[in-house]
RNA sequence: GCGCCUGUAGCUCAGCUGGAUAGAGCAGCGGACUUCUAAUCCGCAAGCCGGGUGUUCGAAUCACCCCAGGCGCACCA
């Protein structure tokens, strides 16, 4: 239902407080007859981007005009005049434009939330959203047939921060890495090792047609064989260990760089052990009893197509071999057995058409709508020196994410791969990004968090310090740069919440961005104005000031935390 | 042919799930360092928000139809 019920862009504390304020404003006006009494459409409470119009706006006004043939701005009217603030909220409030009311907080309420900052300090944000519930979070599962490259590295970027930000909302996280090593490619991995390995004595030695060209193959081929004497054995056994060592090696550099990368998992389950232990056998059976599973030409199919899939899928080939698709619906069955409550997947974009019959096979076993979300994850192109490289594994022509960490270093890559929606292409032009040192977006906002640690050591060798309770002088802040700063980071802990619903993370490396261009500018008003400065001649304002600075960089520090990115005391 | 994603300033992208005058960065031009760090700031210039129709008091945002680009449409993984 939604009677009573505001739509809120973020749940505000601020918000919340106001909307029950107008709810009790619109009961007292229903009751004394002053307006017509029927349920409400949906109205919104926002904060406008235009300061004129007040900290907090609401359309409601122009909802109730609906089907109360009265003018907008005549019921805005009735309603600012009844208006019951008992909490001394409110220090105005207009009718405005076609008949929004438009809101203006009183300073001390908004006082309280810089006091909350610096007294809750890293905790701030910080909620209880996700009550504990399990999710698990899947991300890069790259095969283990080459280097991770540019692609895995956003996937990887996104799929840590998601964590991190849902675990800071009250989720019970984990993150998974699923390892495809029971098909074809890693036996072609193999069969490439092998074959470089042969050619070693003879050059002539065929290369599989379909093998993987990258250098990387060779150097596993002279790894594996200085451990082992391969000539000794049998070629079916050398085969066999190509395969086994292949992976292991891939897998360990794997996990380097992601280590690097600052993304650690704490699941690495391999499709080969869901096969062998029978377990994708288990779990057939137990969707063949409940009648979703049929033969026709020879295979076995799903019948998918009974819930939401566009056709029917097969599960057994007609070569007696289970598909892919088969020991995927096991592992996701069995991630619902391991006791998570929701699970979400970052998938290559280009997996976009195995959703559906993913979430359909789910669906027939009974698992709720909404327990997988997949999130599609678009590519990225690589640019050098004005032209787009195709990045292929098998011709072995990629840049690896390694190889991006050594030219720009964590924190950039991070932040870079951070900054746009997953559902956009992200074009990464390896020259501008080489130059990006002293341009790089990241170091904006390292740079405020930077700068303000800097101007707490100018305070102290001043002996001037944060005020002890804060609010006794936070009153000094009068300034508009000053309140805008204070709004924009109450909105902190709502905009989390919002990332954790829309899974979409990159909105909290623009919130920075934002933020921290508030701050430089606000900094910069002290160059040409000495009393508009942090730390002046007048102690009290200073101290008050140092509040407003240190509330800044608590903000900064813990977004960029969250973004698994460092927050440097000096630049 | 069918489906998914994208289309916003010269370029790369935001735009808080329907609000008031569409915003940043880069590139261009012009300014600000005896100062709490100039990795910063200020100003100028730059837009039929791909096009059309519709819903609405109100649309970049929602619906439908086109156009363009990307990606899918396997008894591959």
């Amino acid at each position: 239902m939604f009677y009573w019920q505001a739509k809120y862009k973020g749940i505000h504390k601020m918000k919340l407080k106001l909307d029950s304020l107008l709810k009790t404003t619109i009961e007292e006006c229903f009751k004394r007859g002053l307006l017509k009494n029927t349920s409400l459409p949906a109205y919104t409470i926002e904060a406008p981007n235009n300061t004129a119009h007040g900290h907090f706006a609401t359309n409601l006004p122009l909802t109730l005009a609906t089907g109360r043939k009265r003018p907008p701005r005549e019921i805005a009217s009735i309603l600012i005049e009844h208006i019951i603030d008992n909490d001394n909220l409110l220090e105005k409030a207009e009718v405005a434009g076609p008949g929004f009311i438009n809101f203006w907080v009183n300073p001390d309420k908004w006082y309280q939330v810089l006091s909350e900052i610096v007294s809750l300090r890293e905790h701030y944000g910080r909620n209880k959203m996700g009550k504990d519930e399990k999710v698990l979070v899947e991300f890069v599962s790259a095969n283990p047939t080459g280097p991770l490259h540019l692609g895995h590295g956003r996937g990887a970027a996104l799929g840590d921060t998601l964590c991190r930000i849902l675990s800071f909302c009250g989720y019970d996280v984990a993150r998974e890495f699923y390892i495809n090593d029971a098909g074809q490619q890693i036996r072609l991995l193999g069969e490439s090792i092998f074959s470089r390995f042969k050619q070693m004595q003879d050059p002539d030695y065929p290369f599989p047609e379909k093998g993987y060209h990258g250098d990387y193959i060779q150097e596993l081929a002279k790894k594996i064989s200085q451990e082992v004497s391969l000539n000794a054995l049998p070629e079916d056994e050398t085969l066999n260990i190509c395969i086994q060592k292949g992976k292991a090696i891939m897998l360990d550099e794997i996990r380097h760089v992601l280590s690097r990368f600052r993304v650690k998992f704490d699941y690495w389950t391999n499709e080969s052990d869901l096969v062998d232990s029978g377990l994708v056998k288990d779990n057939l059976e137990m969707i063949e009893k409940k009648g979703h599973l049929y033969e026709k030409d020879g295979a076995t199919w799903i019948k998918t197509s009974d819930f939401g899939d566009d056709k029917d899928r097969v599960i057994r080939k007609k070569d007696g071999f289970l598909t892919y698709f088969a020991s995927d619906i096991s592992y996701h069955l069995e991630k619902k057995k391991r006791g998570f409550d929701k699970a979400i997947n970052l998938w290559g974009a280009d997996h976009h058409g195995y959703v559906p019959r993913m979430k359909a096979a789910l669906k027939a076993q009974g698992l709720p709508e909404n327990w997988l979300s997949v999130l599609l994850i678009q590519l990225v192109k690589l640019w050098k020196d004005g032209n787009e490289i195709k990045m292929s594994k098998r011709a072995g022509n990629f840049v690896s994410l390694d190889e991006l960490l050594n030219e720009v270093g964590v924190d950039a890559a991070r932040f870079i791969f951070l900054i746009k929606n997953h559902d956009s292409t992200l074009d990464f032009d390896i020259d501008l990004v080489k130059k990006l040192d002293s341009n790089n977006p990241v170091y904006y906002v390292q740079y405020a968090h930077a700068r303000i640690c800097s101007i707490f050591r100018k305070a102290a060798s001043e002996g001037i310090s944060m005020p002890d309770p804060p609010e006794i002088l936070l009153n000094r802040l009068v300034l508009n740069e000053e309140m805008q700063m204070i709004r924009q980071m109450e909105e902190f802990p709502s905009l989390l919440k919002d990332i954790c619903r829309s899974l979409e993370p990159h909105r909290l490396t623009s919130y920075l961005s934002l933020l921290s261009a508030s701050f430089h500018k606000y900094f910069n008003l002290g160059t040409k104005i000495p009393e508009h400065r942090i730390v002046t001649d007048d102690k009290e304002l200073s101290r008050a000031r140092l509040c407003l600075a240190d509330a800044v960089r608590i903000i900064t520090a813990n977004g960029l935390n969250l973004l698994g990115i460092t927050a440097p005391e000096e630049m």
